[in-house]
Parts: C-alpha cells; structure tokens; sequence
DNA sequence: ATAAGTTAGTTACTTTATGTAAGTAAGTAT
DNA sequence: ATACTTACTTACATAAAGTAACTAACTTAT
C-alpha cells in the first residue's frame, strides 16, 4: 500500500539518485565531458549498464549525448545544467564520506 | 572488472545511499524517532525490505533499535550521530528537487 | 587486402535484489 | 475466546544488475 505522506518531488529526485551508478556516472562526468567507454573503466561498470544508466539520465535532462563528426566519429557524455547542480549534493556526500566512512569491507 | 580511480570511501557512501529505500529511511528518521509500521506507512515500503534495510542501516551505524520495555514494548528507531549528520545531505537532495524535478512523468 | 584493434554499444544468460502476500508470536481490547 | 495490532519472517514471483560474448563501423599494422 502506498501512501507516501512525503514530498513526491523529493521522492522523484531520491529515486534518480539511488539508481544504482547514477551518482557515480554524474561524479565521475563534473570532471567534464568524457566518451563512454572512458566513463566505463573509471567507475568500473559494465558496458550493458552504462548504456542503460546514461540512457536514463539524458532521458531525465541530467545528462546530454554529442555525436562529434572527428575523424573517427566521437560520442561525449556531458551534463546538462540540471545534471551540474547536483554537484553540491555529490560535494555534501563526498565530505560527508571523508568524515564517516571508514574504507574497511569493501572487498571488490 | 574494477579498476575505480573513484575514492573508495566516496564510493562506500554512495553505495549506501543508493541502496533502495535507505536515503527515504533516514530522512524519515530525521523528524525524530519512529516505530517500524510508521516508517512503513509513510514511505510505503514492504515489512521485509523495511526489515532488511533497518538491519543494514543498523550495521552500518547510522540507525538505532532501542527496545522501549513500556506496557505492550514499543520498538522504537532512530538516527545515530553518524545518522544525523548525513542531513545536510538529504537536505541538498531536497532543494535540488524543489527547483529542478518537474513531478509528473516529465519528457523534458 | 587481410588481420587485428578500438569504440560504442547490443544480446543472451545468470545472479541478486526487490516486491507481494501470507504467516507468526506476543500482547491488547472486547 | 475472538479479533486486532505490532514487528517481524518465510516462500514465492518479478525486476534489475552482472558477465561474457558478439556486432558494426572504422583505423592501423603487415
């Protein structure tokens, strides 16, 4: 049964954000703008996720996708302007994780 | 195949933020401690993932179980300091949301 | 011109996580 | 005694994520 008694916006934006990698995928592009499979080997997700992940996110308007008619063509993942403001919540937990989170237990 | 370049605390923070449910759980926790079938009802989540997720949260340090020995016992949950201190977090999640989520089903 | 390599994915299949519904034990209210 | 509540657990179904192999288009090396 759902009666959510909280704000359906708030829920919107936690449920964007708890898809698994997408916090990551958005952290990992504030360095910039940055090719899929440069996003791939930095976070360390597989190619059927990432593809999934940033379909999502340019469907949301966080992320936007260049097609770059180089050489050989070159497709960059960038954020948007609504992706870029999330950069002070990705700071808050990245300070808040250098406070209380002890590194132990993570067996990758 | 993980080679993160990412900071393994950040990633450890991350990882339990975007587990489904536990940034509504302890937001929920943030206007003070409540039993399980509040939780429940006002996120709308299952009794078993509720269940699983307070478990985690517990283990991780972020929520207390105190068993209250009032007339029925009462179980009573609540943040921890390291809980607690993960509201400027949410607190950013929030007012991203109010500016930037559009609440219906949104094709930007 | 082959052959091998890179990029940006997709497909098929397995494992794990989550959801749903029903059940349980302890206690209360009628 | 019967029904109801709370705080769960169990069993089972479905959805999401992981793994590995594969593809199409292009590039470089032989």
């Amino acid at each position: 049964m759902k009666q959510p008694t909280i704000c359906p916006k708030f829920e919107k934006a936690i449920s964007l954000l708890s898809q698994r990698w997408s916090a990551l995928v958005i952290y990992q592009l504030l360095s910039g703008s940055q090719r899929f499979s440069e996003i791939q080997s930095a976070i360390g997700i597989s190619g059927k996720v990432l593809s999934d992940r940033l379909k999502d996110l340019e469907h949301q308007g966080v992320v936007k996708r260049d097609v770059i008619p180089e050489t050989p063509v070159i497709i960059e993942y960038s954020l948007t302007e609504k992706g870029r403001s999330l950069e002070p919540v990705l700071r808050e937990i990245e300070s808040w994780s250098q406070l209380w989170v002890k590194p132990e237990g993570d067996l990758s």
